[in-house]
RNA sequence: UGGGGCGUGGCCAAGCGGUAAGGCACCGGAUUUUGAUUCCGGCAUUCCCAGGUUCGAUCCCUGGCGCCCCAACCA
């Protein structure tokens, strides 16, 4: 299902895909989203699922989950199940299509002793440094091992011992033997098992031998059926190793294309990066809500479709292209504009006394809940003699262009009256701590005769205002590029969060967590869904509203 | 300086030899009890540069220039 009206841009990927379709190079469309179970999903991933999986459902073809756990010592199932449910919230269905690469470690074994026999691969039991210093550089050869002609029984044997688990680690490992002189790094005798006594999530204490990236993903996409393995363009350099395993073993060719990964401005996406957040406690966690993991915009409030139009309108391209914070932003004020609940809230409190109201009266305004949508209803909104209105919605001395409260002026006060400044009252130090006004009673649900009232202010009523906790976020980093910086932690932005109270109407007291309403003229707040109690929430500024006011500023 | 990629307006991005889509941003203007939303209009004589081929080139060729990736028993 697309989350816009309009037919799905045309990429490069979606071309190749079409031409292979009508030519009959390819009779269906398989892809398959990859992640290794390291961590928590980000923005980054978002951006290539919603491509694996958008191609498939555009195609009719499938789209496969699999997880790529080849590498024990850092795979945890917390994260397998992390991330299923961040695959699932925006949206997208595996089906029965749910594989890990360790399902097929035991096909990969009897494929490295096949390409041993066929004299493809060897066991090399040089240290890493010799392997390093043998590789060669990326404008030198490498020169080859000096167990590279080993022969086939005995690599038979190593390798057979490797898997009993009669090795330490780094003793020994086992390589593709292709070229060490070859311009591609990739080639020059890759690994493809090493040996690691390590408990893996899944198959536990079964292997002491894994297979590397290399050897596994490529033969995973063959056994699934992939058609097209589409993956970012770091693994370039990879696709002659990938077609190389696929061909000397003769099974099913996936086609590789890659595609450039997401940078996002005033964001780091690296997951050493994320978790040294985590771990250092520069966040709260990994779904902190300034984190651009999908836990975290989860919890930030951001809707879900929001984050699939943000993937749709960036596009697929093959040029290191860096997009900048605000069209995911604006991504989310476009969709929660048209799903939030109006209602509204004071953050910086400035009491403001109504001088011709009763002050013993309590009126019930109706106010609607979205003025777009009028089958949204309406709910009471409370007003009294004695209110509280935003502190920057008044200014003593106003400049020409604003048009809000100031002495003598008159404004709209929001689904109520219009009222007029008589009098500012301050404090010893002359800070300004209430206003007195004058309400025109007769401009409740209209305009007066005569006269243009062009400011709207929002307020609450301070005897039925509740105090809530809220959060407002900013972006995390001050620095557009925080890997510019000398260490990205100096890139933090001290104010990426201030925790402060609001006034807001009685009837968001009760508010379920993880909805999110439309604070009037402030910005977008969710329900906390970790820190809220009954009856007592905790919101989340999600982002604020567009302000052309504070640009003109 | 080896190899692999990429260069289209402020940011993305179509186009694949026939005379520059679209989105976002931006700038006008209208409507508006959110300076929000919505609506209407404007926004690349030019596609990194220089040559060449062609009636015609962003698309083909040659040569430059710039940027990204690769030397884990990570993925």
């Amino acid at each position: 299902m697309s989350t816009s009206q309009l037919p799905p841009p045309s990429n490069f990927i979606r071309t190749i895909i079409s031409e292979d379709l009508e030519n009959g190079r390819r009779e269906q469309v398989i892809t398959r989203f990859p992640p290794e179970p390291n961590g928590y999903l980000h923005i980054g991933h978002a951006k290539s699922f919603s491509l694996n999986f958008g191609l498939a459902e555009d195609f009719s073809g499938q789209c496969h989950l699999r997880f790529d756990d080849t590498n024990p010592v850092k795979e945890e199932d917390e994260y397998v199940e992390a991330i299923k449910e961040d695959v699932s919230w925006l949206g997208f269905d595996w089906g029965d299509h749910l594989y890990f690469a360790s399902d097929y470690f035991d096909q990969l074994y009897l494929w490295a002793v096949q390409l041993i026999k066929a004299g493809k691969a060897y066991v090399d039991s040089q240290t890493v440094e010799q392997m390093r210093e043998t590789r060669g550089t990326l404008t030198q050869a490498g020169v080859d091992s000096p167990f590279r002609n080993r022969t086939i029984k005995e690599n038979l044997e190593l390798f057979e011992k490797m898997k009993n688990g009669d090795f330490p680690d780094g003793t020994h490992i086992l390589r593709a033997k292709i070229d060490m002189s070859s311009p591609n790094m990739n080639l020059r005798d890759p690994a493809m098992y090493r040996i690691l006594h390590a408990h893996h999530h899944r198959t536990g204490d079964k292997w002491c031998i894994y297979p590397m990236y290399d050897f596994a993903h490529g033969q995973g996409d063959s056994i699934e059926g992939v058609t097209y393995s589409i993956c970012t363009l770091e693994f370039e350099d990879h696709r002659p190793l990938y077609e190389w395993f696929i061909k000397e073993l003769g099974i099913f060719a996936p086609q590789q294309i890659e595609f450039a990964r997401l940078n996002l401005s005033y964001t780091v996406m690296s997951k050493r990066k994320l978790l040294q957040l985590v771990n250092d406690k520069h966040v709260s966690g990994w779904d902190d809500p300034r984190m651009p993991t999908l836990v975290g915009m989860r919890r930030r409030g951001y809707p879900p479709e929001a984050i699939r139009m943000f993937c749709e309108r960036i596009g697929v391209g093959k040029g290191a292209s860096w997009i900048d914070l605000s069209v995911l932003e604006e991504c989310v004020r476009e969709q929660l504009n048209k799903s939030s609940l109006r209602r509204q809230a004071v953050l910086n409190p400035l009491k403001v006394t109504i001088s011709n109201y009763p002050a013993d009266k309590v009126e019930e305004l109706d106010a609607p809940n979205h003025p777009q949508q009028p089958e949204l209803g309406t709910r009471k909104l409370p007003f009294s003699h004695e209110l509280y209105i935003d502190r920057d919605d008044f200014m003593e001395e106003p400049p020409k262009k604003f048009f809000r409260l100031g002495p003598g002026r008159e404004v709209r006060l929001r689904n109520g009256y219009i009222i007029k400044c008589d009098e500012v009252i301050k404090d010893e130090n002359g800070e300004v701590i209430e206003l007195k006004c004058s309400a025109d009673l007769d401009t409740l649900g209209k305009n007066p005769v005569g006269r243009k009232v062009k400011g709207i202010i929002h307020w609450v009523s301070a005897s039925q205002a509740k105090k809530v906790g809220v959060r407002l976020y900013d972006r995390l980093f001050k620095e557009e590029n925080p890997d510019k910086a000398a260490n990205y932690l100096d890139a933090l932005n001290p104010e990426s969060v201030k925790v402060s109270t609001a006034l807001v109407e009685p009837s968001l007291l009760n508010a379920e967590p993880g909805t999110t309403f439309q604070f009037e003229r402030v910005g977008y707040f969710t329900v906390d869904s970790k820190d809220s109690q009954p009856g007592k929430p905790v919101f989340n500024r999600t982002v604020t509203l567009r302000d052309t006011w504070a640009k003109l500023k």
